[in-house]
DNA sequence: TATTGTTATACTCTATAACTATA
DNA sequence: TATAGTTATAGAGTATAACAATA
């Protein structure tokens, strides 16, 4: 029998601790991009605009995202409204929409993930950097495996 | 500049890996419980009633459980309704009501566990056992060491 | 006064279905 | 016929405040 798939008690149990922990991670970063008037899902978005010098599709990003695609439509409108981000049409194709990071946008990020990153150091204080990179590393294994269709 | 607060890309991002991981485990042992009208909240509770023979408190949960008591007070309504768990006076305090698995929470939990544990092992596949091992330290000690409040 | 459980409410997130315009 | 984006809606999860009973 597995040990990890059947703990014996709940808080043993990984799906209890990656909810737990992500829950967290939320709550905590959340709080660090109230005063940018972004929530961790549009700043998700923000970000991957900002990595996309010519943008990115809508499609990619509710597949990176793990979200649906009519999700990321009132995501973009957000940022949109916000002038953080544009819609602009794509050249091969008309249906297409490549959202794209305005100056402002990358204003922002810039501002934001220093704060961001500050929140994040705190809930990983308790691990030493090599097992802050483990961390991730099996983190990006399980959720590459599994459904989680981003490049690299 | 610590690595991995300021990963360079979002999808090399602790929080956001956690986020997606959960959301993964999170649907999996929705999927799982569906038959057994449960969902991964209440059969977290459910859990935790039947792992303390002479109840839970209420106020406990919501702590184990990184949830609001008012959040605790609708999952244990529910579990009552269907007949899983019956709320006890505390002999102590009048306030207290102890949660305490029926035995027919025993006997859903049992079977229930079985496809839920089978859930979360499809999901950690890609991960040796050793990995998998690391990962829940790695994980239980962020949770432990940032507000998540139960024993051990 | 403080705490346990409860009720109420509003907001965010998630899940689906159906529609449009393009391909 | 399939795909990108959109609209609409309902349900689940989260966050707060206020209250009654008890400590």
């Amino acid at each position: 029998m597995d040990p990890i798939t059947n703990a014996h008690v709940l808080t043993d149990d990984v799906g209890f601790l990656l909810s737990r922990a992500s829950g967290l991670f939320v709550r905590a970063t959340n709080a660090a991009l109230l005063s940018y008037g972004l929530r961790v899902r549009s700043y998700s978005v923000l970000l991957l605009a900002c990595e996309a010098a010519e943008g990115v599709t809508q499609r990619d990003l509710a597949e990176v995202l793990g979200l649906d695609p009519s999700q990321v439509v009132l995501l973009v409108d957000e940022l949109a409204d916000s002038g953080l981000v544009e819609r602009r049409p794509s050249d091969s194709d008309r249906r297409t929409k490549l959202v794209v990071a305005t100056a402002a946008g990358h204003a922002l990020r810039a501002e934001a993930v220093v704060e961001v990153g500050a929140a994040v150091s705190a809930q990983l204080a308790d691990l030493t950097g090599t097992e802050q990179f483990l961390l991730r590393d099996l983190l990006g294994r399980l959720v590459r495996g599994n459904g989680g269709a981003f490049p690299a």
